[in-house]
DNA sequence: CAATCTATCAAAACCGGTTTTGTAAAAGCT
DNA sequence: AGCTTTTACAAAACCGGTTTTGATAGATTG
C-alpha cells in the first residue's frame, strides 16, 4: 500500500493525497477526511525510510555503549533506558543501541554517526570531563542529551541526579555516627560524577574538621572485584578506614565480601555504603545502606528533553533529580569497630 | 556529499559511481579505482537511508522488551543483547530496542514493526509455548530468531541453552545430597524454558524414585520478591522441602532472604540454587549454587543466525549451548537440616 | 466586465541512492 | 571488410514519500 495506490484509489494526485494525510490547509475538508477514510480503510501507513529520505529525520535516535563496560549491565542505567525507550517509542521515536570496542576510534564512531543520517540525536550515558564527545556535538551542532552534568556546555542537554549531595548525605551519616576514618571507593576518576561525588564527600568531611587521606580516596570501574582488590588494601593498610563509601552496591557488595573474608562484620564493626539501590541490595546480608533516585524519571526526561530540542515541543525538564538516602544494615556506628 | 557531487567531480555518471562502488563487473578496472580513490579523498559515504529506500533493505534489526518485564534488567539477558549488537554493529548492521506496554495489542505491535520496513528481521527474547509471535512472523514469512527453542517451528531459528539438562543436573545434585524433599520455584508457566526445566527437573526426580508434589512446582516472574513469597509459603507448609530450585539467582537471594527470615540457614539446613550465575551471585552469603552459560556466545549465535537468513552468509551455527553448574555454598546436605 | 484573488488540486522536482535499459566504441570472428 | 560481441559507460526509471511550482475554476473586486 503505498501513497501512489491510494492516490489512483482515491482519484487525486500523489501531493494532493500527502497533504491531506499532513494537515496543510490547501485542501478541502471533504476531500481531506475521503483520504483519511481510505487510508483507514486501506491500512495505508506511510513508508518510514521514504519519509527519512524526503524529510531528511529519521525520528531515530542513537546511544552508543562502550562495549567492555558493564554499564548495561547496571540495573540502575538498565532501568533508565528501557523508561528511555518507553517514552520514545509514545513519540513514534526509534531508539538504536550501538557498541563501540576497544580498538575502535570513540570519536570516529561517533562522527560516522552523526554523519550517516541515522538518527536525529545522541544521548551519552556517563559524562566524563572534558568529554570530548560533547566536544564533537558541539562542533557539529548535533542535537544530544547527556546523563552527567558537566561545567560548560549548555544546560540544555543535561539531566542529572544530585551526586554531590548524594554523597555529602552519606559522609556526613557516617561521621554523625562517629566515624571519622572514613574512605571512599569511587567511580574512574574521568566521570563527572566521580567528581561530584567527591566534591561531597571533602565537603562533608572538612565540614567536620576531619583530616582527609588521599589514600583514602580511591578510582576504579564499577565492578565487584575491583572494590573487593582495593578493600583488601585498605584494610591491610597501617591506618585502615572505619567506613568505606562505594560507588555503586556491586562494589559495595565485593568490599562487604572482602572485610568478612578479612574477619570484620559489615554493618557491626565495618561501615560499608553503596549507591544505585540494586535490586539485590535489600536482600544480601548485610542489606546495603544506599541511595536511590527515580531512574524511570531520569529516563523519561533524558527523552523530553531531547524532544524539546528536535521538535516544536515544550516539555517541562526536570534537570536535577533528587537522591535518597536509605539507611539499611551494612554501616554502623563507628565505636561499634571497638568491640 | 552525495553521489551526485561525486560523480560530477569523476565527470562520471550516478549510475557508473555507484556500480563502481558497488563492485558491478561492467565497469573498468581503472575507473573503479579512481572513484574508490576519490569517495576516500571526499570521505563519501552512501546515505543510508538512501540505500535502505533503493534496496528495501534497513540492515536493521528489532527487539521488542515488554516495558513491565525485569528482563532487561537481568544480567544474564543484558549480556546477550549486548554480544548481540556488538556483532551486528561488526556486521554493519543497527538494533533497535523498542518496548510495548501493558495496555498495547502485542501481536499489533509486531504487525506495525514488521509491515514498516523499519527492520529486516526480529530477535525474540523469551519464546512461550504457543508463541503467538512466532504465529504471525511465520505468516508473514518474516525473519526472526529467538532465544528458547520451541518445537514445531523452524529450527532454523533458535538459539538455546540445554535448560532441561541444567535443571536435571541441578536436581541430580540435590538428590545426591540426600534430598528427596526439592522444591522448584519456577519461571513463568508459558515460557518454553520454564516446560523444559520441569522436565529436568521431572526427570531426575523420576529417575530417583522420588515422590512428586505438585505442591512443590511453583511458577512465578523472575522477582526477588516472588520468591520470598513463596518461599515463605513453601516453608509454613506441612511438609516443607529440604531443597527449593530457584528459576534464577535473584529468586534464589529472594529464597535465602525468605529462609534466612524464618530461621533457616540456607546452605547448612536448607539447600538453594540459582540459575544465570548474575554478578552477585558469587558474593553474597551463602555463595549461590547455580547454572553458568556463554551469554555473549549466545547473543552471537543469534546474530550469526539472522545473518544466515538476511544474507547469502552461511556461518556456522551453534543451536544448542552447554551450561555448566557451578557449586557453591547456598546448597548443602540434606542431613544437614536435621541439625 | 475585465482584472485580481482565492481555493483546490495536479504536475513536477527532489531526497540520494540502485537498477534497468540504452548506446557508442572497441574487439572478435569469418 | 562486414557482422556480431563485448566492454564501459550514460541515461532514465525507480524506491515512496515531501515540497515547490503550476494551473484552473469560481469568487471577489474596482
Amino acid at each position: 500500500m503505498s501513497i501512489k495506490k491510494l492516490a489512483e484509489y482515491l482519484g487525486l494526485s500523489k501531493s494532493t493525497v500527502s497533504r491531506a494525510l499532513n494537515g496543510y490547509l490547501d485542501v478541502n475538508k471533504d476531500t481531506r477526511e475521503k483520504v483519511l477514510k481510505a487510508a483507514q480503510e486501506l491500512g495505508y501507513k506511510a513508508n518510514p525510510t521514504a519519509k527519512r529520505l524526503a524529510s531528511g529525520k529519521s525520528r531515530t535516535l542513537g546511544i552508543i555503549l562502550p562495549s567492555d563496560s558493564n554499564m548495561f549491565v547496571s540495573p540502575a542505567f538498565a532501568k533508565v533506558l528501557v523508561s528511555l525507550s518507553e517514552f520514545l517509542a509514545q513519540q513514534d521515536y526509534q531508539l538504536i543501541v550501538t557498541t563501540i570496542f576497544d580498538w575502535q576510534d570513540e570519536t570516529q564512531v561517533y562522527l560516522d554517526l552523526i554523519t550517516s543520517g541515522l538518527v536525529d540525536g545522541i544521548f551519552i550515558a556517563r559524562t566524563r570531563c572534558n568529554d570530548l564527545r560533547l566536544t564533537l556535538l558541539e562542533k557539529h551542532r548535533f542535537p544530544y542529551v547527556c546523563f552527567g552534568f558537566e561545567e560548560g556546555f549548555s544546560k540544555e542537554s543535561f539531566i542529572d541526579v544530585d551526586n554531590q549531595q548524594a554523597f555529602y548525605q552519606l559522609t556526613q551519616r557516617q561521621i554523625s555516627l562517629g566515624h571519622t576514618q572514613i574512605a571512599f571507593i569511587n567511580a574512574s576518576a574521568e566521570l563527572t560524577l566521580s567528581q561530584a561525588r567527591k566534591e561531597g564527600y571533602l565537603r562533608a568531611m572538612k565540614e567536620a574538621g576531619l583530616v582527609i587521606e588521599s589514600d583514602w580516596i580511591l578510582h576504579a570501574e564499577l565492578k565487584q572485584e575491583n572494590a573487593l582488590l582495593m578493600t583488601e588494601q585498605l584494610m591491610q593498610s597501617n591506618n585502615p578506614p572505619t567506613s568505606i563509601l562505594c560507588a555503586d552496591d556491586s562494589m559495595a557488595l565485593g568490599a562487604i565480601a572482602s572485610c568478612e573474608a578479612l574477619g570484620y562484620k559489615p554493618g557491626i564493626n565495618i561501615a560499608i555504603t553503596g549507591y544505585g539501590d540494586y535490586q539485590h541490595s535489600r536482600y544480601v546480608k548485610p542489606a546495603i545502606t544506599t541511595i536511590k533516585y527515580d531512574t524511570s524519571a531520569v529516563g523519561k526526561e533524558m527523552a523530553k528533553l531531547m524532544l524539546n530540542k528536535l521538535e516544536n515541543t515544550a516539555f517541562h525538564i526536570q534537570n536535577w533529580h533528587q537522591t535518597e538516602m536509605l539507611v539499611r544494615q551494612s554501616d554502623c556506628h563507628a565505636r561499634a569497630s571497638k568491640i
